[in-house]
DNA sequence: CTGTTAGCGCGTTCAT
DNA sequence: ATGAACGCGCTAACAG
């Protein structure tokens, strides 16, 4: 973009225009299509452009232009399975309007999370924030700072923000459905991480089985991870429960290699049931129970809204996507004893 | 960043000057840390920048610093599980750097590749061409832009550029070995997309396998993905080998898929053995023979490049990043007959 | 130490 | 239809 020691010097619209022997409103005309120009001149600058090697500098047409043709999108874990699908589908949405992705990950730490969508607005025309732990009252102080911005997996109660989320609480119901059916009457959940909204959601869902005869226990395992799985096994066993949901298909597939270290049966002993389905292909689905979303639906959708926000067609009501259930193999009746 | 209908006007650095009654200059020194400032002045800068909520914007700062704060990375698929440590580990060393990181897709498609490319140089300090499916001469000429550019699963012989890569004709080798010594004579490779150079480097290491008395037969099947494997399977059955290697894990996963379909057993009657490693987590490894590659080095060590390159530290050798063999339970001896 | 000035590269008036 | 002139918001060079 500048003379860098050592690189060739940046091709400007100027050079181009004195190439062409025409005016760098010409050029800009041409590469635009902002008004129509006389054949001649167009081959002129097309010439030019081909020969010089030009390309528009993406900062000073933001500058001019008063947009920058980004989106940003923040998710707390760039490794987890379940974000890629969603950003390839907000991807494709933002390609379709002219605009780049902008990724930033927050490493599941709430208090960065402020300071990157900070920088994200600085440099982004919209902003999707995916699953946000961040405090409410920080989450509310962004919003107002009347930057596009949608949520994602997570809904803030009257804030005036377009959001869409799964249906966990529809999902988690369908899960102790599933259970109940089976005849187990004691299962546990095997909490995610403490800031998270989804993780909240499913823990209302969760106690509210009670209602159907249920005994429910949470144990929280602080993470997101396979690793916070494992370790949290001790704990469920302690909890005497039939049956273990977990926060996501990670933490289930942890505590499922550490049941098999310890001997206990899966789903003989132990039903385990995951939550979001990231099985790694399309035709050899892992045998987890678990529920699934579709994700890329979710990712469309998302990048679709803030696109609508971004020209000012604010849609008020936050979307929930329903989850579905995946009866596989680690679910199954409860031990008799 | 500009008056938007309905939306709130940005604040400028001006409004910050005028607030705190001093120059533009003497904020941007405040906020940059560029020359010393008299403590009450910054005291007056820092009050009136929280008051008003500025925040400079990164277009303008761009322009002026003749630097855009970005590097910009292209893949082929976001969706494929390899990336999203890769990714992971660029955007943290970026970040540590003071960087953000741009992500696009091609989608697999070669002709779309030089158009990204194109677009992330207008945009971006420096790009990450994460296997790129070009043609030679396109990627040359690319090359020749004299833009910062590491090469990432790709070597281009006799171009002066950074590469770093996964050593596929060590795995390969490895791999091939391995089968080998369990007693098979005839081995088949399921090939992967056709522009991919790491499809070809495995094949090369492939059929060099044949001085140790080994029957290679390469199947195509055109893709990365499970469906991929999946429908190539009736092609390696023909070819009569007693082992399959696939381009990787998503492809040998969809073949063992179609294999359990068929009746035919794993690894009695045929071995499978996968590339990449990209198993869900890291406790619970899935079965699947494969070779594996620390993917967040890869990433890491990718990002380090392009920012030594980004001052000028131009290293000559491409990197070769070695992979290690997991033997798990898909591959053993060949079936007797 | 601070303010004034002059670009950075482009889009977009406004005249012509 | 075209060119000249200005401004986008910020940093850096230059004075003071």
């Amino acid at each position: 973009m500048q003379n860098r020691p050592g690189r060739s010097p940046r091709i400007t619209i100027s050079d181009v225009s004195t190439a062409a022997k025409v005016s760098a409103a010409t050029v800009s005309r041409v590469l635009n299509g902002t008004a129509k120009v006389d054949p001649q001149l167009v081959d002129r600058v097309h010439d030019a452009v081909r020969e010089l090697g030009y390309r528009p500098n993406a900062a000073a047409q933001g500058l001019a232009r008063g947009e920058w043709g980004t989106i940003g999108v923040l998710v707390p874990d760039l490794a987890n399975p379940y974000f890629p699908e969603v950003l390839k589908a907000v991807s494709a949405v933002a390609r379709a309007h002219g605009r780049r992705m902008m990724v930033m990950e927050s490493d599941e730490d709430p208090a960065l999370e402020y300071e990157l969508v900070e920088d994200l607005m600085r440099c982004c025309d919209g902003v999707l924030l995916a699953s946000p732990r961040m405090p409410r009252a920080e989450l509310v102080d962004l919003l107002g700072r009347d930057h596009p911005m949608v949520l994602f997996n997570r809904v803030v109660a009257g804030a005036r923000v377009p959001s869409i989320s799964v249906d966990f609480t529809g999902g988690m119901t369908q899960v102790c459905g599933h259970l109940a059916q089976l005849g187990h009457r004691r299962a546990a959940y095997l909490g995610g991480p403490p800031a998270s909204w989804g993780n909240d959601e499913r823990v209302r869902a969760f106690e509210a089985a009670r209602a159907f005869g249920l005994e429910v226990t949470v144990v929280e395992c602080g993470g997101s991870t396979s690793q916070a799985g494992y370790d949290a096994v001790a704990a469920v066993l302690e909890s005497e429960a039939t049956a273990v949901l977990a926060y996501n298909d990670l933490v289930a597939l942890g505590a499922i290699a550490r049941l098999r270290e310890l001997g206990v049966g899966v789903p003989d002993e132990l039903s385990v049931i995951g939550f979001d389905d990231i099985s790694l292909d399309r035709v050899a689905h892992s045998d987890l129970t678990t529920v699934s979303v579709p994700r890329d639906e979710l990712g469309r959708r998302a990048g679709e809204m803030l696109e609508r926000l971004l020209v000012n067609e604010y849609s008020e009501e936050p979307l929930y996507l329903p989850m579905t259930l995946q009866v596989r193999d680690t679910s199954g009746p409860p031990a008799v004893r």
